[in-house]
DNA sequence: ACCTGAACACCGTTCAAGT
DNA sequence: ACCTGAACACCGTTCAAGT
């Protein structure tokens, strides 16, 4: 048929797949649109057919690793199901977890300056119109409720817990994939252990 | 004079204090050799002369931050001579300052797969011939042992204590200086209330 | 020793042209 | 509608050549 030599509506996924997957074998700097039309069997200019500029087919594929990333919070949340403190614990293990295995996504979701486009002009493309780390940020609001009815140690300012929180893990999670914090030991096991320790949460 | 058109021994210099200054206005990804050669009135190859790559030229800009980190962070530990605990949470305090002041030198630092050559490659160029950081894990290392004799709440391993320290500062440093916690008051005084709360180190 | 200019292999992006 | 090929303005890097 005529179609032959035309991807139709494929080339766009075919795109995204085969993007995401060069981002994985080569590094967020090898990356290149040429590279990615070529592996798709394809003219270098035919991805502008369906993406505006080489920016635009990254945050494709970040919408596509945050949409992971936020499957993996509810899934630690969906753990303990009345007991915030545990879900906020098991978040943040799935959280560096999740950038120990997939290091270059760190960047995708992060560091890249592009993740600012995605939370202010692309939040209505993400799963259930809601924004990213909605999760995250539930569990917080949650504990910082029950905080002011039953006083702990820890606090009740949600921007203090949301920092001090976010901050441990995001922390944690970027020293250990980007090699800065060295460790003979198994790194999932300490951040278990700082998780749960009294000191952190208590 | 014969000199009149070549710059000698002052071009490496000079490349490393324009490069600077080009990163601080045009940011990381915009950063090129050409340009630099050009604010510098040589031409494109010239920098060849003084280091061998671009990267090159980033690494040495890069130590040239690092010195200035480092010594923010000393000065921040000369506050409190007797005192390991305040040393910590100020020099927390310094280092999210530090970032916050200049967020492009995060990507210098840390985010550049560099980083690693600097601190693998590049340890004997740095001041001292002290490795990054030294300063900051001196301190958990003094604590780790104080903790040890008088027991307290918080750890004394020092793995534990060095990843949940340090992991805070470096997350909250990025989530702000990134953009990605957002907050509508000041954000230092946050994150001095968090360091200085009774739940970090006690 | 220090710098230049041409050249090469790559980029992202645009645009007229083909089916 | 979807894709191509030539073209443009940029890269980093190499190398023979100039002073």
């Amino acid at each position: 048929m005529t179609n032959e030599n035309y991807h139709h509506e494929n080339l766009k996924a075919e795109l995204i797949t085969k993007g995401l997957k060069l981002l994985d074998e080569e590094g967020y700097e090898k990356f290149s649109l040429r590279k990615v039309a070529k592996v798709c069997n394809v003219s270098h200019t035919a991805p502008y057919r369906h993406f505006k500029s080489k920016d635009d087919l990254i945050i494709a594929i970040a919408i596509e690793i945050q949409h992971r990333f936020n499957q993996s919070l509810q899934e630690a949340v969906d753990k303990y199901p009345n007991d915030t403190k545990s879900q906020i614990k098991e978040m943040g293990y799935s959280y560096v977890k999740f950038f120990i295995e997939n290091p270059e996504y760190l960047r995708l979701l992060f560091l890249s300056d592009l993740v600012k486009n995605i939370k202010n002009d692309y939040c209505e493309l993400l799963e259930d119109g809601d924004p990213p780390f909605r999760t995250f940020y539930n569990a917080i609001e949650r504990l910082s409720a029950e905080n002011q009815n039953n006083a702990t140690g820890s606090s009740a300012d949600p921007n203090e817990l949301a920092l001090s929180c976010w901050g441990l893990v995001h922390g944690m999670a970027i020293l250990i994939s980007k090699k800065d914090f060295s460790y003979d030991g198994d790194y999932l096991e300490l951040v278990r252990k700082i998780l749960w320790s009294g000191t952190f949460l208590n």
